[in-house]
RNA sequence: CCCGCCUUAGCUCAAUUUGGCAGAGCAUCGGACUGUAGAUCCGAGGGUUGCUGGUUCAAGUCCGGCAGGCGGGACCA
């Protein structure tokens, strides 16, 4: 694969790259490190499987991967205790596989080096130079919950910043939610004599109920391992604006899965209704925006062909 | 450490001056209406009233203790 070729197919489905110029850099460099990490979560969904997918581009481009298991942030942000979140932490890990993660993928329990002595200095180092107000508000989209505010919330976000020194990271990604801790990284890194990380964000997948995000507190998600009628009846209840294009869960789920698979979508319909496409991306965009094709036929021709890909995920989850 | 206020359904809150079968809105689920969902209309489920001891025929309500939250005061070599 040439640069060209692999900027291309990092940048796709990215809403952005900070910055291109640096990300070229890295990709020159000899096993340069991408990082995500994942607060362990009792379901794996749709959401998670975005970024997922985007790991692999990286690890397709050259990446060395680590994925960090975040059980102390978990802990921090409420999640449970330690011992729940670990438990579950073996679940994701597995999860993550089941997507398509290589082998050499190395998977990192963030209290494995979360409280060494070098790290803990470096806390109180960043704590001392980060204001109340940028770490509370780089959380705003992360933290549990709204009220009651604890001080875990303002650890938070400066541990994940020393994650990335001390996993060695040269790219980090996450979906638009962690922009604020990436660029508080991106500011406060060489302050304290380290290369700032290029920062890769995700579009973030609506609910299935067309709230903002997708979340596995909110019931409005569909799990990685869904069997395929609860993924039919999730997709069947799901919000589908006629004509809506923007925001809509179920074009949103055909372009970050059905699509990064398959050119094209085949739409079944019965004559009476226009009978059968074959839309591509584009297409679908077009047609659906032009109220010519109806939400129903959408959601049947989308809930087919999530079941089929996800096929191998549930299966490589049911197995040892 | 001291004082005051608060804690009721998943969430926000009601529950008459003076103890008498714990309610509403939102959310959830179901039905109607749409060739989807949503919106709208109709209906249903949902509770150890923070925990604990007491007073009383009867306690969400009165009294004691504990826990948590909020506010104030005090201490500050």
């Amino acid at each position: 694969m040439d640069l060209n070729f692999k900027m291309e197919n990092i940048k796709r489905g990215t809403l952005e790259v900070v910055t291109e110029e640096e990300l070229k850099d890295k990709i020159k460099k000899d096993k340069p490190i991408a990082y995500i990490g994942y607060e362990p979560s009792g379901s794996v969904h749709l959401g998670h499987a975005i970024t997922v997918k985007k790991m692999i581009d990286l690890q397709n481009a050259g990446f060395k991967v680590k994925i960090l298991l975040a059980d102390f942030h978990a802990y921090l942000n409420g999640k449970g205790s330690l011992e729940e979140i670990e438990k579950i932490s073996n679940y994701n890990k597995k999860c993550f596989r089941a997507l398509g993660l290589s082998e050499d993928t190395e998977f990192i329990l963030g209290s494995s080096f979360q409280t060494l002595e070098d790290y803990t200095h470096k806390i109180y180092e960043l704590a001392l130079s980060t204001t109340l107000t940028r770490a509370k508000r780089s959380m705003a989209q992360i933290t549990r919950d709204s009220k009651d505010h604890k001080v875990a919330e303002v650890i938070y976000p400066l541990m994940q910043v020393l994650d990335m020194i001390f996993l060695n990271v040269d790219v980090a990604l996450g979906g638009m939610e962690q922009r604020k801790i990436h660029m508080l990284a991106r500011e406060s890194l060489p302050r304290m004599g380290y290369e700032a990380p290029v920062c890769l964000h995700t579009p973030l997948l609506h609910g299935t109920d067309g709230s903002d995000k997708m979340s596995s507190s909110k019931e409005n998600y569909i799990a990685i391992d869904d069997e395929p009628d609860v993924i039919r009846k999730k997709l069947q209840k799901s919000f589908c604006p006629q004509g809506q294009v923007e925001g809509n869960p179920v074009i949103e789920i055909a372009e970050h899965f059905v699509f990064t698979e398959d050119k094209t979508l085949l739409i079944e319909r019965p004559e009476k209704f226009g009978g059968n496409l074959e839309l591509n991306y584009k297409d679908l965009l077009e047609i659906y925006a032009k109220n010519e094709l109806h939400p129903l036929d959408l959601k049947n021709s989308v809930i087919k062909r999530l079941i089929e890909i996800l096929e191998p995920v549930r299966e490589y989850l049911k197995s040892d």
